[in-house]
RNA sequence: GGUUCGGUAGCUCAGCUGGAUAGAGCGUCAUCCUUCUAAGAUGAGGGCCAUUGGUUCGAAUCCAAUCCGAAUCACCA
């Protein structure tokens, strides 16, 4: 759709015809007229008027009349109103838009496709995922969707954090406590399985500490001196070494979380082309830190640790090599960073990581700069916030986590319930019914944690269910499944569109006409929420229409055909944008 | 204390590259199913856009200060 894009173009070459004023294009803003001013698009004439010198009144004549001699046959009228230049579409050019546009091309490619890396999920293996995790994984999943739309080529890689002491007090505690228990012999799914264990050992843990301060310890000692921390550490040491025992262990441990995950990402519709695993990784970035060195980005200090000031730049020093030679974790993702880069030959990477981390990923990014590591300017940490219960934060230790699998099966059990109590399916079997629960359970948690701005936190009350009416994935699902059933009786053929629009079909035709804008915004600010609030935008407008304007049974044979088509394109572009925010649209509901 | 992010209707959020009377959804109240799916539509009510000052023809939007909240400033990942 590049009617936006010729107005602005047309404006600024009048101005440059009339005045000898260079303006790029870019600068003239072009606006939907209000409802109740008569036009289709605006142009704010204040912008030129100082630099111009002349009146509005004035000014939007000499533009008016230029734009639309520009463009004959699309301009029909404007007119000005207090500074406000508006444009009268003719309706042969919507006509003309409605009747040529492609159901199945919606959006043009971009002119220039990047390689394009998207990290996103990172879980760790000794507990099971949980909502915010859910907000992470749709994020994730859905920029990588977008950017494919736009032409990109994009690779989805996870990485998973499989090591460290963490890991080891899971390990530590199903030694203690489990007997040989497994997964299968208690009908568990291994990450809840091994999350359990996880918890065990917090439990044990505190128990310990509260003996050893009755006992007369300071609780500082305490926390260094509980036996089951001790073993712990011990344990960790015994996989650094790779004691075979410990690294039986470890695997069979790790793989029953694997299992559990793959369940997960299965059901929630994640997947990614590659998977990075720390404890291959963590060794990484060794050699970047001599280069370092060698290049005077880092410094070292007496005790012989490694450094980089980046006071210069408002930030501290930060630590990128022990002084017993060890790397942090800063060390291993420039590394990773570095791996990356190389094997998929990225012009961008994307992570996908909490708030929490951005001072991390500020310096990271720095770093690779300062080492001079290709395309790492194309760094970028896809910052999003907290989902916090109206009780603040969630946290594993005070139970108040909310698990991904427990509420996925929650709101596909609601979207059952909903659905039977409408019984508007009957004539669907079993299986049928299975599909469509999903669908719509997880299109509302999907479309719940995706409609808001990415960066802000967000509130998540498990008290109230999440709503399948108004701002809501059903509500467009919905919808689409209206717009289905009409065409399914009135067929999908369509010929003459006529000559002639009514304002909610007009508008019905500029809303389409924004999709492909709005996907390339959503994909510039790399964020989902702009196509969320355009599906629930562009749904509303048509619930409004069919309220008014019937299709199948439309005053004329062309007006039946327009609105078929303006069907077609409805549901095309509903489903197109629900499929980027990873959410399926039925046919019928 | 430094840095970063946020504060818009009772609640959850849009709007923030300055533009016409600040918008949705939920909740509340009222209307609309013998006519294409009422998970819908239509209307009412609800606001000192945190505060104060500045820039501007024009500020929710930009700047400064203040207040409140969060994250971070780890040789954890």
């Amino acid at each position: 759709m590049q009617l936006i894009q010729n107005l602005k173009q047309a404006t600024a070459d009048a101005i440059q015809s009339i005045y000898q004023v260079q303006i790029k294009s870019e600068q003239v803003l072009v606006n939907a007229t209000k409802p109740e001013i008569e036009g289709d698009y605006t142009i704010v004439l204040f912008a030129f008027v100082k630099q111009l010198g002349k009146s509005p009144d004035e000014l939007g004549n000499a533009l008016g009349e230029a734009v639309m001699a520009k463009m004959p046959g699309t301009i029909t009228a404007f007119n000005i109103v207090k500074g406000f230049l508006n444009f009268t579409i003719s309706d042969q050019f919507w006509l003309d838009y409605i009747q040529a546009t492609d159901a199945n091309k919606l959006v043009t490619p971009t002119a220039n496709p990047k390689k394009i890396m998207v990290e996103y999920s990172s879980p760790n293996t000794n507990k099971p995922l949980h909502l915010g995790h859910l907000r992470n994984n749709f994020l994730g999943w859905s920029i990588a969707e977008i950017l494919k739309l736009q032409g990109n080529d994009v690779v989805k890689t996870c990485i998973v954090n499989d090591r460290g002491i963490h890991i080891c007090k899971s390990m530590i505690a199903w030694q203690l406590f489990a007997s040989g228990a497994t997964p299968e012999s208690t009908n568990m799914k291994g990450d809840h399985f091994v999350g359990d264990y996880y918890v065990k050992y917090n439990d044990a843990y505190k128990a310990e500490m509260e003996t050893l301060i009755a006992g007369g310890m300071t609780k500082e000692i305490a926390e260094q001196e509980a036996p089951i921390q001790k073993a712990a550490q011990a344990m960790l040491l015994k996989w650094e070494q790779g004691d075979a025992e410990t690294m039986d262990l470890w695997k069979r441990m790790n793989e029953w979380v694997y299992a559990g995950f793959d369940v997960t990402y299965k059901k929630i519709g994640s997947d990614f082309f590659k998977t990075y695993y720390e404890s291959n990784t963590y060794l990484l970035g060794k050699d970047l830190v001599d280069q370092g060195l060698s290049k005077k980005v880092f410094y070292q200090k007496e005790d012989s640790s490694v450094w980089i000031d980046l006071t210069s730049e408002g930030l501290d020093e930060k630590i990128v090599r022990r002084k017993d030679g060890t790397s942090v974790y800063i060390t291993q993702d420039i590394g990773l960073a570095e791996l990356k880069q190389k094997e998929f030959n990225t012009d961008a990477s994307i992570y996908v990581v909490g708030d929490e981390q951005n001072y991390h990923f500020k310096v990271l990014k720095l770093i690779c700069q300062k080492l001079q590591l290709p395309a790492s300017d194309g760094i970028y940490h896809l910052s999003y916030g907290m989902v916090e219960l109206p009780t603040g934060k969630m946290k594993s230790r005070e139970g108040t986590v909310v698990d991904a699998d427990d509420l996925v099966d929650g709101m596909i059990q609601i979207a059952k319930e909903k659905t039977e109590s409408l019984g508007k399916v009957d004539d669907f079997t079993a299986a049928q019914l299975e599909k469509l629960y999903d669908t719509i359970g997880l299109g509302a948690l999907k479309f719940f944690l995706l409609r808001v701005d990415p960066k802000k936190k967000m509130i998540f009350n498990p008290e109230e269910s999440i709503d399948f009416h108004g701002f809501t994935g059903p509500f467009i699902q919905y919808t689409h499944a209206r717009i289905k059933s009409i065409l399914r009786k009135t067929g999908t053929t369509v010929k003459q569109v006529g000559t002639s629009l009514l304002p909610l079909e007009k508008a019905l035709a500029m809303q389409l006409a924004n999709f492909s804008a709005e996907v390339n915004e959503a994909a510039e600010a790399l964020d989902p929420s702009k196509l969320a609030i355009y599906a629930f935008n562009l749904a509303k407008l048509f619930n409004s229409f069919y309220a008014e304007l019937s299709i199948a049974n439309a005053e004329s044979e062309d007006k039946k055909n327009l609105r078929i088509q303006l069907g077609i394109l409805t549901a095309a572009t509903l489903k197109q944008a629900m499929q980027v925010l990873g959410i399926e649209v039925p046919e019928q509901m």
